[in-house]
DNA sequence: CATGAATGAGCCTTCATTCAT
DNA sequence: AATGAATGAAGGCTCATTCAT
């Protein structure tokens, strides 16, 4: 019998470890991360750690996935038929951009799964099928502008390959992060890619 | 006195250490690569590694800074005042894309040290300051155009960034590698992002 | 939270293993010491010696250091202004001879950092500091002696630093050690040294 | 077929890597001494040093066993019957303890034998071996002594081990040697162990 | 003969995991 | 449930030895 309480602290707990690993995973890489590491840095004992989430390596599969949902969701909302396709192009643009840089210290994490697919199939194999999703609704997008005739010409899936390669770049590129006005002007920049008349 | 014979026959081994090693370290990472692995790839005695190159770390900067000196003079080899932007803008893109295709290995291996620049500071600092100046020549190559009205407006900054994150996105996107024909068409994509009129 | 139980337990263990670490440093010397010969002999996992004694150097220096407290002052134990100096004398000697002969295998150890000071820097300047004192205390009471003129004439420091080779000499030579009457007669010969007349 | 002067060469590196060998064995100890240290520090290539002496242990049982023949030889060279035996004891004294301190160096490997010698067994019992007829000549001095009066009563074998000791004691203490008057110092000291009235 | 390139056995150390408290 | 003491697998590195030149 385990009250609310409880099961509260716990998943506070649970929680401020995901944190923690999250952040050393991102900066160290997976292997140069050791368990104690993380207890340390999220002030819980050592055999906690495993207690919560079995293995290192369980460990940093939710680390991966776990937050790659939420984010996949909002990147993947955007309307495919507007009435102005620079209009939503533009805005989409701009909640990517700051959603990227928003979650630096995550994608940072990410792009290392992304850069080394081979190491991690598994988790890359699920990152990759969402991504394809996104890259399969910006095609839409694409298609049906060009078919209004609201952007000019071009092969949809190099367009969509070469904006979320731009998005995931960047990242790279975000040391120190950006500031404001610059994440605007990356914005505005990037919707040239669409072939926006 | 080492007779020549004996000179070229180590330096073929050396080369062939440092082939498997950038292999191995790109597609598993610093940490999941061991010396073994490295040597056994390499068809040597681990002993032989450690003989050429020291200790793990020596070989592990060797392999990301030797082989970018002659990539970063390719990458900074075009005309920054030429009669016409589009044109000399467009070959240089083409340039570029090919040069990363044909690197991939290495330039995977170049990606995780720039995702993980605080794991390693000495060898992301001199990447860093390389990657600095091709970024000078572009942003001197966008003024030019634009100047001269043959490039529309824009900050010269965001243009040149924007560029060279595209270039690492692709890399990351890049499993199984671009056939050719999709690469001539990122080439001819990433181009608008010059505001090329 | 650890018991007093595991706690007591954890005691025990460590000095089961500083005790078999003594022994075989003595045997072999440092380097050809193992971590792993010290577990054995233990009969503790080998990675249990590292989480008590951190590296093998902070266990050589605990294995050198720790008992040299006790024996130091024991040794430093004697009245400097006794009433009778011969009767004192001979009573120090005897004490210092059967205390070196009961410690036989940690001076053994001893020994070698001694004779190798250059290697044990820090572990000698430590055990150097004491004897001197020791040494120090000596002279003071051959001094007394020889002002009461119960000792004959000598330049004090001379007779302090023949006594004290004398018992580190003795130490060498013990191969398989002496009995006890052999011990007697080291001291009533010692006694010489001090030109107890 | 091999000229005198090619084997005088030979004879005079073998004769650097000796020495060389010798001071690094005593300094630093068995294992910490490596093959490569020495021959750097006789100026040869290091497979120079194995072609020479075979094994490591080779060359170390040569550096410990060859210079203590001679050695040995200048120790027992003293007249078991003198008409004064004060004298002769003196003079023997003092050329022991002036050898011990002009060959330092090598009584510090020395020493590290006969501390460690469960680990050199072999070497060991050669240097016990020749060590014991030293023993057994001053016991010889001193019983002929004691019946011709000129010594005080005491135990031959006692007198002879004390004095041994002795010697080997004053090397472990010789840290940076002892200045030439103290040498004598300590000579005049020594005597007082034999009984000399 | 003298040399040093090549090799792999063996060691210290790190660290994920297990389990008793 | 939470903890950390105990453990041993595995990796990097050192270094004695071999052998081709």
């Amino acid at each position: 019998m385990v009250s609310d309480k409880v099961a509260r602290k716990m998943e506070l707990k649970k929680a401020r470890v995901l944190e923690a690993a999250i952040a050393l995973f991102a900066e160290n890489g997976y292997e140069a991360t050791t368990m104690a590491d993380i207890a340390k840095k999220a002030e819980v004992g050592f055999g906690t750690v495993a207690t919560y989430f079995g293995s290192k390596e369980e460990l940093f599969y939710t680390c991966v996935v776990q937050p790659f949902q939420p984010l996949i969701v909002e990147l993947k909302d955007f309307n495919v038929s507007p009435t102005s396709y620079p209009k939503e192009i533009e805005a989409m643009i701009r909640k990517h951009i700051f959603l990227f840089n928003a979650q630096d210290v995550y994608l940072q994490l990410l792009v290392q799964v992304i850069g080394q697919y081979e190491k991690f199939p598994v988790i890359f194999a699920e990152i990759n099928k969402q991504t394809n999703e996104l890259q399969q609704r910006l095609i839409e997008l694409i298609v049906n502008g060009q078919n209004e005739q609201q952007l000019s010409e071009g092969e949809p899936l190099i367009i969509a390959i070469s904006y979320i390669s731009l998005l995931f770049g960047l990242c790279l590129s975000s040391v120190g992060n950006f500031p404001k006005d610059m994440l605007e002007q990356f914005a505005t920049r990037a919707i040239y890619l669409f072939g926006v008349k």
